[in-house]
DNA sequence: TAGATTGTTAATCGATTAACAATC
DNA sequence: TAGATTGTTAATCGATTAACAATC
């Protein structure tokens, strides 16, 4: 793998290892045609975004479907274990705490925080409700990597403080707030009423 | 309102609105230097963006918050309501129709669809749970606009093409999958895997 | 060899931003 | 007027893609 992956890149990389997931059960080989197809981009662009993985096409056939799924996986880091914590029991945080895709890429829910004391204790999802006091130890003793903030927006930038005072770099944020953090974490932003207003942009406006 | 506003200006639109609305509590104007602190991106950019919307700020004293307000919620459409329908009442479909924020925005859930015999019939977060044979229906009756699928991605690419041979012209999909839609067709993609991968690439990559 | 497809270059396109004249 | 801040230009930066030599 090469120093520096565009951030365009890295963003596509997960869809192309989706896609080869699906091509794997009817073939062995498939071209940058084929994946961009199904990926919904480009094929130059799919080239230059698995030569950054130094992947090895053979000219003339394609790419190795299961070498490169791998190749994927690894430059994704998901050859590693990674802890995840979810703060918010809402509904949101509820139905997180239930998705059982997680485990699939080696990501292992490890707690799951709410301040609501009529909360604290229950079991959402096989895990038991914690207390936010416990934010800090939790996050230090298990060595959480991910934090997802799952909370009202006026508790989201006071969580995601905590969750960088106790060492956590990657946070993914639910809460309709943009989080102000130090250089070095990152923070990626997923917001419903964002996308259905971008939506509404494009129903609205004639044409474009 | 110019002709063509630029994609990337278009997905900071609604970042804006929000901003603005935490603003609108403490101050009658705004200069961009401010609203670009607070949205975490350059005040040249918000300028530029803004310029888009015909917006008319005051040289030297900076924007007019609720008028900004009114222009950005005029630009993105939000004057309007719009239906919506969400195909899949699991623990996503479920959380999305007890999510009281579509109201806040101008958008109404006006079914919840699903193929489980033993869900239908049910009540999720006020909405009856409707057999997916009615989509079409539904669809055309009550105008939707917005359809959101949130099924297993085995499913997606059929409900999706239900969606648009009914007339759905927007889709938020949350299924694992990339779409195959008519050009015309507008789908955005929020994937939690897809999410938590891109934090893993930068958590293992060194530094970058 | 002929056909297919990669890897990469170079051209293009679009988005970001520094800089500054205009002006409140 | 002096200070502040916009609106816009022009420079920069980065991302996309057509094109093609390399090569299986």
């Amino acid at each position: 793998m090469k120093q520096s992956v565009p951030a365009a890149t890295v963003s596509r990389l997960p869809i192309y290892l989706r896609c080869l997931k699906d091509l794997s059960a009817t073939q062995e080989t498939c071209s940058s045609e084929e994946l961009a197809q199904i990926a919904g981009v480009n094929s130059a662009q799919v080239r230059k975004d698995l030569s950054f993985l130094g992947s090895q096409g053979t000219r003339g056939v394609g790419y190795d479907v299961e070498e490169l799924r791998r190749q994927l996986r690894t430059a994704l880091g998901l050859d590693t274990e990674y802890a995840v914590a979810i703060v918010g029991a809402g509904n949101l945080g509820s139905a997180l705490s239930n998705y059982d895709g997680f485990g699939t890429w080696g990501f292992e829910v490890v707690a799951l925080f709410d301040t609501d004391p009529t909360k604290v204790g229950s079991e959402v999802g096989g895990h038991e409700v914690l207390p936010i006091d416990q934010l800090e130890t939790v996050v230090t003793q298990r060595s959480v990597a991910i934090g997802i903030v799952a909370t009202p927006a006026g508790s989201a930038q006071e969580v995601a403080d905590r969750l960088v005072g106790a060492g956590v770099r990657s946070i993914l944020n639910f809460a309709p707030t943009v989080l102000q953090v130090d250089q070095g974490v990152e923070v990626r932003r997923v917001d419903l009423s964002t996308e259905l207003q971008i939506l509404t942009f494009h129903l609205h406006t004639p044409a474009g």
